[in-house]
DNA sequence: CGTTAATGTGGAAACGATTCCAGTATACCA
DNA sequence: TGGTATACTGGAATCGTTTCCACATTAACG
């Protein structure tokens, strides 16, 4: 591989002036400069990127960090980041945890190692305290979606609880009363948007229509759901999942008990999966802006790598969006 | 940032001696070591990796493109390059294409510039010849999935042709002999394996029995196939689809017009989507050992770095799985 | 007891860029 | 005509490692 120096004893100068050339700083006249330029080609030169990071202690590089991106969400997540991050010709390097606070731990002593400008990171099980200590020596930090108070740290964050919201006030605006929620263990901020919305609309939720079997697969394919409403004196004429997959486990067994959507009952989901527009009419759901989401968090970053300034505990929102489709009809 | 000369003084060493320490090459005696090693903790010292890259002439980088991560098949296999990647140490930088050729060539010139020690590409719109001179100054490379054969790369690839023979087979063994195919526009070696096994068991396929409108969200719903085979005389007893979307969109639609599966036709869908064991009693289907794809061809890559050896027109190929679930049954 | 081998250590030269400084040539202005 | 600003260039130091070489010291051995 071609170095500057080959570069510049071909073009008969010295390899500052070729520097000079490739940086466009200083002084360069313009026969130099197509010289230098022509020996760039010749000897199809590129800088060596380690050297020129030695010498200016940056390292153009951006990690992001996931829990899992085999999660449709931070897959979409990271293709935001990535567009900006290579748009703006920084390295991208990925981890993911798995939720192992092993790696986590692991991932931040790394990118000290390799002195990374920048960093996305997740909620994390621990590890907080290392991030803090990454941040103070300077690497610009940016946290999604939520971050011990205490450390000061940008936030960015999807509005779940405003998604839940949504959801539930469009099935009230439909005549809807006695409203269903499935939740899951990570699901409490869709669940106060449920109860903001019942609150707001006058209807105080019946705890027998909140489910709660975290996890379990029954709840997923939707058995229980279906069993326990179909058992009520009293059956929702509304369900609202926190999420589409669990929404269609729904759908699938109430249909298996001769129950039809949205004629009986009304359904609502969460994420908009691409599944969720193929189902019958398509499924009404709430969309989270995941692509926005990584872009504007990785344009932040950027630039306040740009301005060399360090956390200052600012928080940004965003905000999903209701999707009407063909599941929920007046009550 | 302390560096090796602080903690050599630390230690009242030379920044030799800290670094055979480190490194554990050379001799060192006891003593030596133990006050390095108290110098590195206590300046909380990491080595910088661009001096160490830049003596070296290694990057510890390993590139990793996919067309597009946010489908789930590439989300697999790069769980899978990620963990052996980062338990042998080294980065992994990604990069999303979109198919577009742009990008492509900008990224294998950026990987050049940053001298990654190798790197893992798929299939490539243009940008072979330029992949290939990456490979000639040195660059470890991999190609999953498909290569024109003049270059020599190592390829990996899932066997396609098998998947198809199997899903096609076991609906054979049921009995069938009116299997309908949906095919896509990218899935000709599923087709080539779907009539492979036709023909292994004596049965000519009906032409008419496989549907080639390619992506439309008709074809995805369902509707096209559904109606084209309640028109037949003698409709299918089966049917293949080349992804489980598309089965699932088969099987709404069949069961909007009253037909159940798998009483009056056997369905197979390809991908085994988490989706698809929750519809019903499970979509029986074909699934692609994708994580399992990943970390053979990284392990792969980084051997082949190791050994510094270089393409060898090797080409390795991994076997799908047969997932028989709730719809198929016996003709 | 002299010779050779095994340990242990420090000094200095790379690696390949950027950047500061000094120096020269030309242009401009009073 | 002399002084100063502007344009242009080369030399050398520097970033923080690794690694080669030289030099001691100690151990092993016939």
């Amino acid at each position: 591989m071609a170095t500057i120096a080959d570069v510049a004893k071909r073009a008969g100068v010295a390899p500052s002036t070729v520097s000079r050339v490739l940086n466009e700083s200083g002084y360069v006249s313009k026969e130099t400069r197509r010289r230098v330029l022509a020996a760039v080609k010749e000897l199809n030169y590129v800088p060596n990127v380690h050297a020129e990071r030695l010498r200016t202690g940056t390292s153009k590089t951006i990690a992001f960090v996931v829990t899992e991106f085999t999660n449709p969400f931070w897959a979409e997540v990271a293709r935001g980041v990535e567009d900006v991050v290579w748009q703006n010709g920084y390295d991208l390097i990925l981890r993911n945890t798995a939720g192992d606070p092993e790696r986590e731990l692991a991932s931040i002593r790394g990118f000290r190692r390799r002195q990374v400008d920048g960093a996305i990171f997740p909620w994390l099980q621990e590890g907080w305290a290392e991030l803090k200590a990454l941040d103070d020596e300077g690497v610009s930090i940016v946290v999604l979606g939520h971050a011990p108070e205490e450390y000061g740290f940008d936030v960015f964050t999807i509005d779940n609880v405003r998604g839940g919201y949504l959801a539930t006030e469009h099935l009230l605006q439909l005549g809807h009363k006695r409203i269903a929620f499935i939740s899951a263990d990570f699901t409490r901020e869709r669940e106060r948007g449920y109860r903001m919305a019942m609150e707001k609309y006058g209807v105080t939720p019946d705890e027998t229509l909140v489910f709660r079997e975290y996890a379990a697969p029954e709840l997923e394919r939707g058995e229980i759901v279906v069993r326990r409403l179909l058992d009520q004196d009293d059956p929702p004429t509304a369900i609202f999942a926190y999420n589409d997959v669990t929404a269609i486990g729904v759908w699938m067994e109430l249909e298996k008990q001769g129950l039809r959507v949205p004629d009986d009952v009304s359904l609502v989901g969460f994420d908009d999966i691409p599944m969720a527009s193929l189902i019958r009419n398509g499924l009404t759901t709430v969309a989270l802006p995941h692509y926005e989401y990584g872009r504007t968090a990785a344009e932040f970053l950027l630039r306040r790598i740009a301005e060399r300034s360090g956390s200052s505990g600012r928080s940004v929102t965003m905000q999903p969006e209701l999707i009407i489709r063909g599941s929920t009809r007046p009550c």
